[in-house]
DNA sequence: TCAAATCGTCTCACATAGTAGACTTGCGAT
DNA sequence: ATCGCAAGTCTACTATGTGAGACGATTTGA
C-alpha cells in the first residue's frame, strides 16, 4: 500500500557506496556512522534518521535532497495499478491514488472526490509546480483566487501562478480526475 | 561544523502543515505517525526516520525528495565563512568546503589537495551534474576519462559527459581549486 | 602454508525514536 | 463564571536506531 524509503535509499546507499569502492570501514570513517548501522541500512534492517541521512550524504558530497531523489529514481519504473499507494482523507473521503513510479519528472494523480465533497489547499502548496487537471468522470467546481470553473467529463484545465484554490463536487456521484504535476 | 537536516525539516514541516490549517491531530491521523512524534520533530526534540518522513511526505502529498529539497531551500541563505562545514578525507588529506548555503542551484566548494596527492570518482558520481573547476592556487593535474589536462591558477576546465576522472597534485604544495556543480 | 589484514555481519549495551493517553492552556458559547 | 472543546505539550512506556567491539570468512602477501 505504501513505500517506504528506507527500501530505495538501502539500494542507492550501496550503489553510491560501491561506485567509489569505498568498504563500510570506509564509508564509516568518511561519515562519522558506525559501519554496523551502515550495514544494517543497506539490508533494510533499520530506517535512518534524518541526522545520520545528512552525514552519509555529506561524506558523498550530495545534498540529502539529491541522495533521496536519486533513490527514487532508482526505484521501480514501472507502477503496477495494485501496488499504487492510495491515500485517503479520513473527513472528507477524498481519494488520492498516485500513478507515476516514484522519481518521474511528471507525476500522475488520480484523484475521486466524493459527492458534495470539497477539499481546498492553499497558494504555498503549489510553489514551484505546475498543475493540469482532466477530468474523467462527473463534475467539477473548481475555483482558484476567487474565479470560478465549471469541468465536466473530459475537460482539461491548466492551472495559472500560485493562488488559494479548492475543488468541489457539486454532483450526486463521486468525481474522478488526473492531476498531472510538474516541478521545476 | 556540520548541518543537521532535522533542523530544517522541522521548521519546512511546521510551515507545510500551518499552511494546510491542519492540526497536529489532522496530521497524526492523515499520515498515520503520533502527534507526539510531529511535535517533537517540530520542535526539533527528534530526529525523524526515513519511515516516518516517508509516512508525512505521503500525507503531504509530496515526494521525499521534494520535501527535502524544500527544507534545505528553507534554510539559512547566508552561509558565514566560520560556519561552513569542512569534510576531510582522512586517507589522503583532500579537504572538502562547502561554500554555498544549501539548496543554491549551483554548488560552490572549494577544496584543497595535500601536495602528491590523488583521487578519483568513478563516472556515477557525476550522473545528472556539470560541473567546473577553477584553480585557486598551485598546480593540478586532472585525467578524464584517459585525457589529461595540466591546471595551473587562474586556469578554468569544464568538465564533459560523465567519465571516470581523477585530480591529482603534482607540485609540492597544496592545490587549491573551486568546484561549481549544476545538477539538472 | 601460515600469518596478517580486510570485509561484512553479529552481539550486546545504551540512547533515542515512536506511541497512547493524560494534562494544560486558551478560546468561545450560552 | 464554567462548561466544553480543541490544540499542543508532557509522561510513561515500548520499539528500535546506533555504536563499540567481537567474530568468521575471505583475501593478501611474504
Amino acid at each position: 500500500m505504501e513505500h517506504d524509503p528506507a527500501d530505495a535509499i538501502a539500494s542507492t546507499l550501496k550503489h553510491e557506496r560501491e561506485a567509489r569502492k569505498w568498504s563500510l570501514a570506509d564509508l564509516a570513517e568518511r561519515s562519522g556512522v558506525s559501519k554496523a548501522m551502515i550495514s544494517k541500512i543497506e539490508r533494510r534492517e533499520a530506517s535512518p534518521t534524518a541526522t545520520v541521512l545528512g552525514r552519509l550524504s555529506g561524506a558523498f558530497g550530495l545534498p540529502l535532497s539529491v541522495l533521496i531523489a536519486s533513490a527514487e529514481k532508482a526505484a521501480e519504473r514501472l507502477s503496477l495499478a495494485e501496488r499504487q499507494p492510495v491515500w485517503t482523507d479520513p473527513e472528507t473521503g477524498y481519494l488520492r491514488k498516485t500513478i507515476s513510479p516514484a522519481g518521474a519528472p511528471a507525476e500522475l494523480i488520480e484523484v475521486s472526490l466524493p459527492a458534495g465533497a470539497r477539499i481546498s489547499y492553499p497558494a504555498s502548496a503549489f510553489s514551484f509546480q505546475q498543475q493540469q487537471i482532466w477530468v474523467l468522470e462527473g463534475r467539477l467546481d473548481f475555483s482558484e483566487g476567487g474565479v470560478g470553473h465549471v469541468l465536466k467529463a473530459g475537460d482539461c484545465l491548466l492551472l495559472g501562478p500560485p493562488s488559494d484554490c479548492a475543488f468541489s463536487n457539486p454532483g450526486t456521484s463521486p468525481a474522478r480526475y488526473l492531476v498531472v504535476l510538474s516541478r521545476g
